[in-house]
DNA sequence: TGTATACCATGACGGTCCCT
DNA sequence: AGGGACCGTCATGGTATACA
């Protein structure tokens, strides 16, 4: 019915029919995949930043925000129960009188139902599950104790503790870890502080409780980063499903980012099963677990190096995240941590996913191809090799076999499942350049180029590295005539070995 | 003119229930 | 077990109106 009511606002449009066979047909080891949404990068880098940007913009004034806020309901529950003003306006004037306006630059609105302290919490509650990926379950576990920073080789990692919330066969509860940016501390903070009139509310509520392990608990659930305003009709301290839903989706309707149509296409690419699901100039709503699903994504894709830099703080992180990325988290084994297997699953299966997306395209749709490999696959296809034609079912089959493997490097493709990323690949007989790849090296070139000029133009005496350079320009003008891309020929000193 | 109230639509919050 | 539908409550804000 939901889903009727969105579709009639035109808010969503799923397609739920073959939803079954479809996820089991895609899925890599052929069993259901969780059916989370992964967001374009467009759409994630823009909710991600409002949500980062938030908190380096409130975190200062965290307890400020708590203090105000206090006043400000103590002073309105005080006029509700005098009866004071029957219009809510009137009581909301009174209540704010005498409180410090200095939050009033920083966007911050007083609310007695807690609005803005909800689109607070949707920022924060963002910020952990996009920058570790995990479980909604664990996030509501944490604490304000749950971020660590440990040290490895030099670089300060921040780490995040849970509690596994499901206990082993013996009972016994885990502890699980995850690699995570110093934002998230921020964002713990930030939700700890400014919700502290709300848990020193409950928390006086709790004296009332007269069963002690009622009482126990309840203090306990005080304890939890998303708690509920005191005052109103709620009686739980905690954040509930449904609380946490209204949030995240208060946030996003704050960033008003409205979908293209290329965040339309990649959305249809990364989410098969909810293809059309998203139109152009809709807001894209998010749920707890699609961070998880993003989080895989981008690592897999190698652009949560790009979703980092989003502020300039984060790229001393980027180090860290990236070899933990390219060690398949042997960085974690360092830690002495656990980290989830569900997600390193989903990490593997996206890897396969997009290796095959990868293959999919160099065998079928490319139009145009350059490099050795580059070569070998066009010719394959011009003399009709029917074994270039691969379904994604088979080429999904290979890469899992081990047969077919992809890395991808700032200039192209590399098919050597044993490539170290080490070579400049100007010579790699494995190497492989799309267009769009091709396309990417232009300013690449220019760049090159000025470097092999104010280097000769200085005058320094270093053929090796001029040489270097020259036949790096030369193979990437290569690449451009096998693309038809037009250029001028660069005409440097000419070398010969 | 400033302040308070009435009425109304809207929609947020946070709970329970129900379905898959 | 988790997601969504549904519900009761009530703040919010627009407009109209009454009063000092």
């Amino acid at each position: 019915m939901f889903a009727s009511h969105a579709q009639r606002k035109g808010v969503i449009r799923r397609n739920i029919d073959n939803y079954e066979k479809l996820s089991i047909y895609l899925s890599p080891n052929g069993e259901a995949v969780s059916q989370a949404v992964c967001l374009p990068e467009k759409i994630a880098a823009a909710y991600f930043s409002e949500a980062l940007g938030f908190i380096e913009k409130l975190h200062p004034y965290r307890h400020q925000i708590s203090e105000s806020y206090e006043e400000f309901s103590t002073k309105y529950t005080k006029i509700i129960e005098e009866k004071r003003y029957s219009c809510a306006r009137i009581r909301r004037k009174y209540a704010l009188k005498g409180i410090k306006y200095e939050l009033d630059s920083l966007g911050v609105s007083f609310d007695y139902r807690g609005a803005w302290l909800s689109k607070l919490r949707g920022a924060c509650y963002i910020v952990i599950a996009a920058f570790t990926g995990c479980r909604d379950g664990e996030i509501k576990s944490f604490n304000i104790d749950s971020y660590k920073e440990k040290k490895y080789a030099g670089i300060k990692v921040s780490v995040l503790h849970g509690n596994h919330t499901k206990p082993n066969v013996g009972g016994v509860s885990r502890e699980t870890s995850w690699v995570t940016i110093p934002s998230v501390k921020k964002a713990i903070e930030l939700l700890w502080d400014a919700f502290r009139f709300a848990r020193e509310g409950w928390r006086s509520q709790a004296a009332d409780i007269e069963h002690f392990d009622e009482r126990h608990k309840f203090l306990r659930d005080i304890d939890s980063l998303f708690v509920t305003l005191p005052y109103l009709t709620g009686y739980q301290p905690r954040a509930g499903k449904q609380s946490l839903a209204h949030s995240l989706r208060t946030f996003v309707r704050s960033v008003d980012y409205r979908a293209t149509r290329e965040d339309v296409n990649e959305f249809d690419l990364l989410n098969p099963t909810r293809e059309g699901d998203l139109k152009v100039g809709e807001i894209l709503e998010v749920h707890p677990h699609c961070f998880r699903r993003t989080f895989a994504v981008y690592l897999v894709r190698n652009k949560l190096a790009s979703l980092l830099d989003i502020k300039y703080q984060f790229k001393h992180m980027n180090i860290a995240m990236t070899s933990w990325y390219a060690s398949q988290a042997n960085l974690a084994s360092h830690f002495d941590m656990m980290i989830d297997s569900d997600l390193q699953d989903e990490i593997a299966g996206e890897n396969k996913n997009y290796t095959a997306d990868i293959f999919y395209y160099l065998y079928n749709d490319a139009e145009t191809l350059a490099g050795p490999e580059g070569r070998r696959i066009k010719n394959l296809r011009a003399e009709g090799d029917f074994t270039v034609y691969l379904s994604k079912e088979e080429i999904l089959k290979q890469v899992e076999e081990g047969r077919l493997s992809i890395t991808e490097h700032p200039g192209g493709y590399c098919t050597n499942p044993n490539c170290d990323r080490i070579c400049d690949m100007s010579v790699c007989q494995y190497k492989v350049v799309t267009l769009k790849k091709a396309r990417s090296l232009i300013p690449t070139r220019e760049k090159l180029m000025a470097k092999y000029n104010a280097m000769l133009a200085s005058g320094i005496d270093m053929p090796n590295v001029i040489s270097k350079i020259y036949f790096e320009i030369r193979s990437i003008e290569k690449v451009f005539s096998e693309h038809n891309i037009d250029f001028d020929i660069f005409n440097g000193q000419d070398f010969h070995i």
